[in-house]
DNA sequence: GTAATTTTCGAATTGACAGTCGGAAAGTAG
DNA sequence: CTACTTTCCGACTGTCAATTCGAAAATTAC
């Protein structure tokens, strides 16, 4: 018979894995983190590790699928409130960089590690889930915005592509660089919409 | 003694195990990328590839090297074309931007490797010395730009990050999108410059 | 208490892979 | 042809790291 309190301990041991399991990353990238780095940093023995998850890549999974699953949980939330496509999405990004300047180093995770695990079966990317559905908003917010005037009239596709990579050029490349404030956010966003009518709510 | 064939049978053969190295790099990473593999692809034994090169990394290095060396050449060639910091900057983004659509997985590989190639010694790093010089001559570039309100008027090194990002995302992320043309790489850099003043160059 | 269950982990085991060795094959010179 | 140089490679070695094993320690139930 198992308690609740037994069921929250085992809980709380996850997350301090999970925890430790970043740290190591950061330090170390995916491909050099070690299981016996993960555990000397979270304080178990390596066996432990085995305990609790199925494999080292569960555990970098189990991580992305958390993050990813909260950034939707707040997409969503930003989509309840009414809004033109443009005020919404530009409400997601503010909302993004805001997240990102608050833990970089979680979030340089969730946006790199997926380039870098390579091979897994599509049925294991437990993440992708939350994460195509971002995608999948702010195409569509893209979609009515130029339908709409509110964008230049390009294909939604690579308005995409290069906002999101702009995006992560902004808080992911150039390793030493200063933070970003919120004040050249909203300089990019206005910058990057320039060609549009509307005026952006660039207001904190 | 050696001929002057033998020579240049010797670097053909060189040649053939780096294009063996990227194709096996563009199947599984560079991690998965084993000398096995190399080797196979190639068509050599796999002792054979130490025949003429120290380890892997020197492959890859070597790959790098004379990759950047090829872009900044190019890139040096544009400069001593007359222009605006503006027509420039455009420039040296157009010729890469075509550059990347005639071998997309080539220069894939130039951008992504080096963050990937971890805990490399600064002086194994041959081909930073190239990149620098580009991302130098860019951030120039910027500078002398924003100063004469060609660009808008904000911290060069950020903007280089966040161009830099744009352009990485439109070339590089998403998986199978179709490829950019010249048509939209125009649109995106008159889009991008739209703050300020001067028409771009922008027919081919 | 002590039997059952949960949690822990040091010590193997296993597999993958970079790099080496010793010699064979192929090519060249005279 | 013979001596010499260049090129090639299959098999082996050593290391590193993921995963498993078997049992000990700690906790819980009665």
């Amino acid at each position: 018979m198992v308690t609740q309190r037994q069921l929250e301990e085992r809980e709380m041991r996850r997350q301090r894995i999970l925890q430790g399991a970043l740290r190591v990353y950061q330090r170390d990238g995916i491909e050099k983190a070690t299981m016996d780095g993960i555990a000397k940093e979270a304080g178990f023995g390596k066996a432990t590790l085995y305990y609790y998850f199925e494999s080292k890549e569960e555990i970098f999974v189990e991580l992305l699928r958390s993050g990813w699953e909260q950034i939707w949980e707040s997409v969503e939330s930003i989509l309840e409130v009414p809004g033109t496509p443009r005020t919404q999405f530009a409400a997601i990004l503010k909302s993004l960089a805001h997240r990102i300047s608050r833990d970089p180093a979680f979030y340089g995770f969730l946006f790199q590690a997926p380039t870098q695990l390579t091979g897994l079966p599509a049925e294991r990317q437990t993440w992708r889930k939350h994460q195509n559905r971002m995608y999948g908003v702010l195409r569509g917010l893209l979609e009515d915005g130029i339908a709409q005037e509110e964008f230049p009239r390009v294909d939604s596709e690579l308005l995409l592509r290069a906002i999101g990579g702009l995006f992560h050029g902004l808080f992911f490349l150039g390793t030493g660089g200063q933070d970003i404030t919120d004040e050249n956010m909203d300089l990019f966003l206005d910058n990057l919409f320039s060609g549009s009518s509307v005026a952006m709510e660039t207001e904190s």
